[in-house]
DNA sequence: GGTAAAACTGCACTTGCGGTACGGAAATGA
DNA sequence: TCATTTCCGTACCGCAAGTGCAGTTTTACC
């Protein structure tokens, strides 16, 4: 890795942390760079601005998301032949992956800028609304697989049912922070994990 | 009303709606002074900072949501005397509100701050808190009263159950924000509500 | 080991916002 | 009428984002 790309990815796991911990704004480049051990030049040298540090951070944090959860359900599949069976372990594992965090989940990027709209971020708007796609097609590939296999005991939309999983981490990250206490966000994955069953088993 | 108590609810009712639509600090005080047609002086009259008028926004929303489930899900035992067909009663109303809104949800305060945690508002942690707490302790009462009368087809935790309703708010708000389909929250409400009932009914 | 490109530093500056301070004016209500 | 409430006007401070650019060091590569 070059000298710089090391500089860069040192700013974004910085600014990452601590946009996690305090939000977008309230995290300024002048602390970022203190830690970072950078001068505001240097700063302004890796990116042209804030927006374009906010914009790197979600493309990085919307990969990451994705290959993880390419490992999580892959390793299911590998366990378990039935789509229904591998997707019930699959979110287990999730929730497991989520319980095994060593504190409270940091948070998700795409909430914090969702809940930090400006005029001037169109891009990261799309970048988002993409990503949610991405996830809700990965899941609908899976559900429907399911579907095929096993009718369920109430009439859903399997669309909807895809947009539960993204809908749960969401709220439970919320929640979990709400209300302090990590716990919540893996409870939620289990309980949607309960639903699943219920509506595709006996 | 007193004309002081007015403008008061004037500033924070414009103050809302762009801390809904831009986020906390996206918002100056500059331009909520601009819209509601005072000086900044008459504004820091008011609020004796920024924080403060968090605060009192918090609280007024925490209060008006409050007052709003009590009303949907007093009308729900209104019409059905048992209680989980109450609840689930409760819960349609609670969807088709959502989806009678003439707009996308326009996003839930206690969100917002808790992506925007700041080192100087403990008071706005607690109050998030608290009433995350007042929530869970409502539908968990409910759900108590319903499993004493219907055995649950899956070991569930009540108290994660009764978070369940707050976590499925906060994730369809923030899924739709973010995929900008209006549907996605009443949806989530629908799922949940499908749950309840594979849950508690055969 | 020289050299060009990459990766910064230093510094001076502008703009916008949160917030303070305080005197005074106008509206309101008893 | 008269005090209290509800503001307005103005001047100011400090901080952070962002600009511009010249200069310096460091790195990678032949």
């Amino acid at each position: 890795m070059r000298k710089g790309e090391q500089t860069r990815s040192k700013i974004m796991d910085i600014a990452e942390a601590a946009i996690l911990a305090k939000g977008f704004d309230a995290t300024s480049i002048e602390e970022i760079i203190e830690e970072v051990d950078i001068t505001k030049s240097g700063f302004f040298y890796h990116f042209k601005d804030k927006n374009s540090l906010a914009i790197a951070l979600l493309r990085r944090y919307i990969d990451r998301e994705e290959a993880l959860f390419d490992k999580l359900f892959g390793r299911a599949a590998e366990l378990h032949e039935d789509p229904l069976h591998a997707f019930l372990i699959g979110l287990r594992l999730f929730a497991e992956m989520m319980s095994d965090l060593p504190t409270i989940h940091p948070g998700c990027l795409v909430a914090i800028y969702c809940y930090n709209e400006r005029l001037y971020n169109n891009e990261i708007r799309s970048l988002s609304q993409e990503s949610a796609l991405a996830w809700r097609a990965r899941f609908q590939e899976i559900l429907e697989e399911i579907a095929a296999k096993y009718p369920t005991k109430d009439e859903v939309d399997l669309v909807a049912l895809a947009d539960m999983i993204s809908s749960t981490f969401e709220g439970g990250i919320a929640m979990s922070k709400i209300l302090r206490d990590q716990n919540v966000l893996p409870d939620q994955i289990l309980l949607l994990r309960s639903y699943i069953k219920l509506l595709f088993l006996d």
